[in-house]
DNA sequence: ACGAATAATACAACCGGTTGCATTATTGAC
DNA sequence: GTCAATAATGCAACCGGTTGTATTATTCGT
């Protein structure tokens, strides 16, 4: 049986309540008695029941953690790499993560991610990819449970951390557009997620800032599944076959491009430039080298604990917003077009 | 605030104990009462609290789950669908999950795992990646806490579930043999993992079963990153050119592997035939698409949660040994090899 | 109609901590 | 030497449940 207070107490002749303080540091407590106290905890391993002392201090020092992984939706790597960082970090803070991963009745329920947050098990939460109008915002404000998201919320009252969408995606493209690409397609993630919204943004602008225009045949959307952007792809090259390079809204889709554009006998990069977002270490092991976006995935991790941490101890009520820069992270996926316009044989 | 027990009992009229165990089932309270207190339940939502009923049944509902991800060490994107099959099955049976990422302190210390297994806020843990003489096991075994690892545990006192290793690897090598391949690279895992040792060993039973001989030349050891497969493969060609496949002991690896063979100027399956093991699903988005030796995933996490399970609430002390079948996947990362003996012009 | 069996509920201790306040011991001032 | 201030510790309530046992109300047999 792991020794509790009541057993320290006993043995040293004294009560609960100072042992409790002199392990707390709590300064009313006499040094000589705190080092006996210590002395003794040490010796025979005592440790606190953290159990007990949430019960007592309502605080668990724990966080709940939402990743989007389940047995029906694909995982995305991004997401094991944030989960380390969040890790780590939030051990540093003296806080542990509480999983709930997707939920397997999928339509979109958030379930169990309500009902962590609900538990009273947690001090805070860790949201993943919000949405448009993200109806967990509305449950979790009721229920006055401190949280962040990762990636843009829309409503403003709410804390969030995220890489830069919009200006790393323009850049990117820009890039494209810089070696001579003319008709960029674009794979865009669901619709009903923040960060589609904003990386397409991003593809807007820089096509517009070359005085290009937006060409809706070549922009299909994706789901932020390999799967689903390889069915994007197949879906663009069906009716449309002069473009000289691809935007994928994340990696995993950029993987699905590619192998839709080498099914369909296309050359990368000869042929079709692609370019993907998120910078997840299986970039570089592609064929040839995916080039993308780079996002801080560990960094992304360490400021959301920290934003949490602050709106967990904050009294300042006010929502912390977060943009951490990106990097065009340049790579052989991506080269100058062969040909002015169009590099498909068989072109109209 | 939330309600609490007492609250119900006071309005209601009755007593704590009374609202406990109608809420639990008791067949001593009477039905009329039971439905009363049901009815207000759920008028004012109460929900019971995880942390005091943990305080008071000493069972907190939970699992804790460590995963080798972190800041230093690469992911596995195995692991993340492992992690959502373990999340998925752990809430059908009504825990929830803890998590424990690597530490970052690196140096396989397993100090985070092992506080969260001594920290009394789980019911059983699960752990992955076992070594050959695992410390862990010693001290979990101390601790009294029920405990699975996924991969074969040395100590036959040790509960785990496992995919066949050995015999998917001696199975694909084999279909490898049969392709006509005579000098057939390895590049294992870390030597003091299990499951290194067990996917060398299907190797090495391969090349004896068809009275080949195992070359040390031609085996190196990588660490199941791609960095470590790239590495591994390069130290390879440095001095033993004379191979037509290799066999990667997981698909991570057999992605630096195909690296290494690229930038070697070496087409596959054309010169060098790849195999991985693991069966994650980008493996089918290479290029070319990578064969290995698909593991069930999705089987081996609830596996892992049911064996738990059982250990929590068993009375039965003896461990439980699982081994799920795998299975080979082809794809065009092999096929036969183009000359007799070895593809590489210029070897001697 | 009475005692025993049974059904329904209440009481109180307990899980292992934290914390406000009371109590005792020590010290210093005058 | 007395009293107030201060230091050190103890008491007891509390967090929100569970659970063994006591208590009360009802039913039944005879």
């Amino acid at each position: 049986m792991r020794p509790t207070l009541q057993d320290m107490a006993s043995i040293l002749n004294l009560s609960k309540s100072t042992v409790s303080r002199a392990l707390a540091g709590d300064p009313r407590v006499a040094e000589v008695t705190r080092h006996r106290i210590l002395t003794l905890a040490q010796q025979i391993g005592y440790r606190p029941n953290p159990v007990a002392r949430g019960l007592a201090t309502r605080r668990t020092n724990t966080i709940g953690l939402a990743v989007p992984c389940g047995p029906r939706s694909f995982s995305d790597p991004f997401y094991l790499e944030f989960l380390g960082a969040v890790g780590d970090t939030a051990m540093k803070y003296g806080y542990s993560l509480l999983l709930s991963t997707a939920d397997s009745d999928g339509a979109g329920g958030y379930r169990s991610h309500m009902e962590l947050a609900d538990s009273a098990r947690i001090d805070g939460m860790i949201l993943t990819e919000p949405k448009v109008a993200d109806e967990r915002v509305r449950m979790l404000k009721e229920m006055d449970l401190p949280f962040v998201f990762l990636g843009v919320a829309q409503d403003p009252n709410v804390s969030w951390v995220s890489g830069d969408n919009r200006g790393g995606a323009a850049k990117a493209v820009t890039r494209l557009i810089e070696l001579g690409h003319m008709r960029i397609a674009c794979v865009t993630g669901p619709r009903d997620q923040t960060a589609s919204g904003a990386r397409f943004e991003g593809y807007c602008r820089a096509l517009a800032e070359a005085g290009m225009s937006l060409d809706r045949n070549i922009v299909a959307a994706g789901d932020f599944t390999q799967a689903g952007g390889y069915i994007a792809m197949r879906s663009i090259l069906e009716h449309e076959k002069d473009i000289s390079a691809v935007f994928a809204c994340n990696d995993v889709m950029a993987f699905g491009v590619m192998r839709a554009l080498r099914e369909a006998g296309l050359l990368i990069p000869n042929d079709v430039s692609v370019l993907g977002f998120d910078g997840i270490p299986l970039a570089r092991y592609m064929d040839p080298p995916l080039a993308t976006v780079r996002q801080p995935i560990l960094e992304l991790g360490t400021t959301v604990i920290e934003v949490l941490v602050e709106q967990m101890n904050g009294k300042s009520g006010c929502p912390i917003h977060r943009v951490l820069p990106v990097e065009f992270q340049p790579a052989c996926s991506i080269a100058p077009p062969e040909r002015a316009s169009g590099s498909v044989s068989g072109a109209v």
